[in-house]
DNA sequence: TTGTACGCGTTATCAT
DNA sequence: ATGATAACGCGTACAA
C-alpha cells in the first residue's frame, strides 16, 4: 500500500547485502565500508526515495520514537497549547506524539495508556484523572518511563511537573484583599486531586491568615464534568449569600467561561459589582468586557521540563525528576479597585 | 522495557503452539479449535496478562489500525476541536489516531506526512496548507488513502469534507444588509486556499449581487500567520475608510478576537457604531460584551464524515467521496439592527 | 493443530 | 580492510 521500497530492494540494485545497506544508511562503521560503494548505496537509496520502515526497525531495536500523551480534554484550550508545545518539543528530538483524551474518566485512562503501550510508546507524558493511582503504579513496576504533567500523586514517587497551586491560589487572595475586597468566594472542583485540593487550600489559607472567617456558601464545589447548569448555580450561590460576596476566584478555565456567561446576562457589572480572577489564560479572558485578571501558567517551560524529563528517563531509566513551577499573576481591569477605576479608564 | 509477555510464553505453558494461540486470541476458525483448549489459552493469557504487540502484528498484515491528522494548529480551538471528535470517531473503530499541526507551511506539511508515512499509517485526514498539492498528488499516486478536510483542491480528485464557504459569506452578508448595514467590510487572509478564496468571494458577491459597490478599502486582507499588528492595521483601515464601515465580516476566529481585542479598547460600539459577524465558534464570542453572531460549521458532521470516508476508502480502495456541508448562521447580538437594540435590552 | 516461512530492518559473527 | 550471513523481534497465515 505504501512505501514499497525496502532495504533488500536497494541492495539487489547496488549489488550489495541488505546488512551492508543498513549500515550505511544508519552511518555505522563508516571505517570499515569503503567510500566508493557506500556513496553508490546512498545513491541508490535517494534516487529510489527510500525511507525506512518504522515498524519494522522498531520491532527489533524496541524503540519506537513515540511518546504518548494522555491530557484531560484535547479541545480544552489549556490542554491543546501544553500538546502543541509537547508536540513541538518531542518533534526537535524526532519524537512523534500521540494523543489521547482522558474525559478525567480513570476507566478511559487506563485503556488509553494501553492502547498507546501495545503501540510500544517509549515513554508516557500524563495528566492523570482522579482514582488513577493503581494505573500509575502499575505502570512504574513495569518500568515504563513516565512523567506527570499538571497534576501528581503525594504518595507515588514518579517525575512530574506541576505548579505551585497553593501559592497561586494564595497570591490570586492577597491580590483581591490588597485591592480592598472582603467578601472573597471561590468556585472550583469537587475533587480529591492534589492540585486542585491546593488550589481549594490556598484560598482557605490565605483568607484565614488574614483574619477573614469563610463563610461556608462563599466555597463552591462544582463536579469535574463541567456542567453549565451547576456553575451558574454555584455563580447564583455565591451572589445571593449573606454577605454576598464581592469577588470571586475561579478554579479553571472552563469555570471561568461558564461563569461568566451568567455574569454577562446579569445586572452585575466587573470590576465594579463583583472582581473575578481565573486559573489559566484564554483569549476569552481579554475579550470579557472588563479583561480578566488570571493565574498564568509557565506552559512553554512546563511542556519543555515534561518532554525533557521523559527523554533523559529512556536514556537512564529510574532517574526521577520533580519541578515545582510558579504560576504568575496577571493583573488586568476585572480586579481593579472600585475607587479607581474611573481614572484608570 | 514493557509487555514482555510474548504470544510463544502463552503457547508454552499451555503447552501448544504460538499459531494455535494466535488463532485463538483473534477468534478465527473458532469452529476448528476444541473449547476446552480455547479455554485454556484465553485463561493463561489473562493471568499472564497479556496484550499483543501491536509492532509485530501490523509489520506483518500491513496494517497499523492509525490514521494520521494534520491540521494547521492544534492550539487553535477550531483545529482542536475538530481533533477531539475525529480522535473519539476514530477510536469508536479501534483507530488510533496520531496528530501534528503544519502550520500553514507546505515544508512542515509534507514532513509531517512522510514520518506519519514511515510510521505505516493506514491512511490520512489532511488539512493541506497552500501549496501543497504536489504533496497531495504524489500520495494519491501511491495510492495511499486521503480524505481532505475543511480545504479542497479543484484540480485534485480526492474524497474532501468541506463547506459552502461562498453560501456562507454570502449568507453573512445578506444578513447585514437585512439589518441594515450598507457598509460592509470584510477582513479576511490574502491566500490562494479555496475555501478561503470562496469565502471573499461570497462577501464580493453577495454585495454586487444586492447593488452594492464595493469599496476598495473594505476588503483588507491579511497574513495567514495571523499576525496581531497586521489585523489590527486592517481594522483601522476600515474605520478610517471613507466611507467607513458599519458592519465587518472576519474571515477566521483567530482574525476576530485579535481584532475584536482592538475593538474592546476603542470608543466604538457593537453593534450600534459596528456590527460583526466571524467565521467559526469560539467560546470567546459569546463572553464578548455583545455576543457574537457567527458562522457555525457543523464540526461533528465534518469529523465523523471525515473518518467514515476514510475508512471506508480503506476497505475498497480508489472510492471517491466528497462532502460539501452547509454551515448555518448563528445570530446573536452583535448584528442587532441599532434601533431594535433597546427594546431588545 | 502444528510447523514454518514471512514481513523488514538490525546487529553480532563469520569470510575474504 | 570490506563485505556477507544469519539469527532475531513477534505475530500471522498457509501448507501439511
Amino acid at each position: 500500500m505504501q512505501k514499497r521500497v525496502s532495504l533488500k530492494d536497494i541492495a539487489a540494485k547496488a549489488g550489495v547485502s541488505a546488512a551492508l545497506v543498513s549500515y550505511v544508511l544508519n552511518n555505522r562503521l563508516p571505517s570499515r565500508i569503503s567510500v566508493a560503494t557506500a556513496q553508490k548505496i546512498r545513491d541508490i537509496a535517494g534516487q529510489l526515495n527510500y525511507s525506512t520502515n518504522q515498524l519494522a526497525k522498531s520491532l527489533k531495536t524496541n524503540k519506537t520514537n513515540t511518546i504518548g500523551l494522555i491530557v484531560a480534554d484535547i479541545s480544552n484550550p489549556f490542554s491543546a497549547n501544553l500538546a502543541r508545545i509537547i508536540e513541538d518539543e518531542a518533534e526537535k528530538c524526532q519524537y512523534t506524539t500521540i494523543f489521547g483524551s482522558s474525559d478525567e474518566d480513570p476507566g478511559k485512562f487506563d485503556k488509553l495508556v494501553h492502547t498507546m503501550l501495545n503501540r510500544k510508546v517509549d515513554g508516557l507524558i500524563l495528566s492523570p484523572p482522579a482514582k488513577s493511582e493503581a494505573v500509575i503504579e502499575s505502570l512504574q513496576q513495569k518500568d515504563i518511563p513516565i512523567v506527570l504533567l499538571d497534576r501528581y500523586f503525594p504518595g507515588i514517587k514518579t517525575s512530574y511537573v506541576i505548579i505551585d497551586n497553593f501559592a497561586a491560589s494564595m497570591e490570586a487572595v492577597h491580590h483581591l484583599l490588597s485591592t480592598g475586597r472582603t467578601r472573597i468566594g471561590m468556585i472550583t472542583y469537587d475533587s480529591e486531586l492534589q492540585h486542585l485540593l491546593e488550589r481549594k487550600n490556598g484560598y482557605i489559607r490565605a483568607l484565614e491568615n488574614n483574619g477573614v472567617r469563610v463563610e461556608k456558601e462563599w466555597l463552591q464545589l462544582v463536579g469535574i464534568e463541567n456542567n453549565q447548569q451547576q456553575i451558574e448555580d454555584a455563580v447564583r450561590a455565591l451572589l445571593s449569600a449573606t454577605p454576598g460576596v464581592d469577588a470571586v476566584l475561579f478554579g479553571s478555565n472552563k469555570i471561568a467561561t461558564s461563569s461568566l456567561k451568567l455574569i454577562n446576562s446579569l445586572s452585575l457589572r466587573v470590576p465594579c459589582d463583583l472582581a473575578v480572577i481565573c486559573f489559566d489564560h484564554t483569549e476569552m479572558l481579554d475579550l470579557f468586557y472588563s479583561p480578566v485578571t488570571y493565574i498564568k501558567q509557565p506552559l512553554e517551560e512546563i511542556g519543555e521540563l515534561a518532554v525533557s524529563y521523559l527523554l533523559s528517563n529512556l536514556l537512564h531509566n529510574g532517574t526521577i525528576s520533580t519541578s515545582q513551577l510558579k504560576a504568575s499573576l496577571v493583573i488586568q481591569q476585572s480586579t481593579t479597585r472600585p475607587d479607581e477605576l474611573y481614572q484608570a479608564k
